[in-house]
DNA sequence: ATAAACTTTCAATAATTATTGAAAGTTTAG
DNA sequence: CTAAACTTTCAATAATTATTGAAAGTTTAT
């Protein structure tokens, strides 16, 4: 496999993966070509390597600005905006696990709380839902936790403590 | 917050949250019922509850039992078919990992491999292609292997092992 | 102040994904 | 075997989501 054949296959695959990650296609193949890229990438550079248009590769970077996982990146004497993104896969899984528990698990969670607190009216149907939205709710908030504590850590806790943990 | 009114909110919430589980709206909001659901379920209660159609019924619970998280259940003396799903949330989420990491993280691994196994012809653009795959062909190789294990443990080893050690 | 170089916004449109409903298929009872 | 009871399939349609492109906005150099 030569060099663009590779490129374009990573590009494409961790696109079409975005979705597990939840951040649409043209999101994660703008990522994934600035985290393979040697240097900071101008909007010219990246519409014409990914064949999309100005305002959708506008509105995309600024996205990834939000997410925090790309910076701008201010060339001395250069007019344009250039883009770069977190090389470090580590802070890169670390932001993206705070973003998405900020995003979604955490108001999720809110919820689960909220409907397993409703008043038991000692109906078996009330009963249920009680029971199993507090043990989703149980569930979520671990879950949470311990991903948040995971990625919080320093560079290579993951490895060392839980390696060794789950062999 | 009244009966009716929880189980509502619960539903859609469980179900808007499906695409971070990796399904769709409406799978996600029957089994959401079916999981708060005292007794197993017929399609026909199913449309009636959710407003949805029977054909739409019928394929999202194939899914479901796809992935293995709704069963059917043949009443005796009944021509209809029942439904219900896997209750406990442990075993829920042992199944839900489990085909996940089946459709979407392996073979995101395999290609991740094989992008970072192409010949290095000594440029600087192909050294940082295959640098940054390989590192995330690491980290989801990490990732998936921990949650894998995490979750095939028997019942409590998350709560009793995982929280002694993120505490 | 003006114009060039660049970025953002957003209504229109395209692409994708979900849903319907009715016809076809299957199973069971008699 | 036949009809009733039920489920599945799938082409048509609706709903949602992504993308474009051009006008409006911003910044910088002169």
């Amino acid at each position: 496999m030569e060099y663009q054949e590779a490129k374009e296959k990573f590009i494409n695959t961790w696109g079409s993966l975005g979705t597990l990650w939840g951040i649409n296609k043209a999101m994660a193949q703008i990522q994934s070509l600035l985290f393979i890229s040697t240097k900071a990438l101008s909007m010219e550079d990246i519409m014409k390597e990914l064949k999309i248009s100005r305002g959708n590769t506008s509105m995309n970077l600024r996205q990834l600005m939000d997410w925090g996982i790309v910076t701008k990146e201010l060339i001395p004497g250069e007019r344009k905006e250039y883009f770069t993104t977190e090389k470090d896969v580590q802070e890169l899984a670390r932001h993206i696990a705070k973003e998405r528990s900020r995003r979604e698990i955490k108001p999720v969670i809110k919820i689960l709380k909220e409907v397993s607190s409703i008043k038991d009216d000692g109906t078996e149907k009330t009963k249920e839902l009680i029971k199993q939205t507090k043990a989703l709710h149980d569930l979520a908030e671990t879950a949470d936790a311990m991903m948040n504590k995971i990625v919080n850590q320093e560079q290579n806790w993951i490895t060392k403590s839980l390696l060794k943990l789950i062999k």
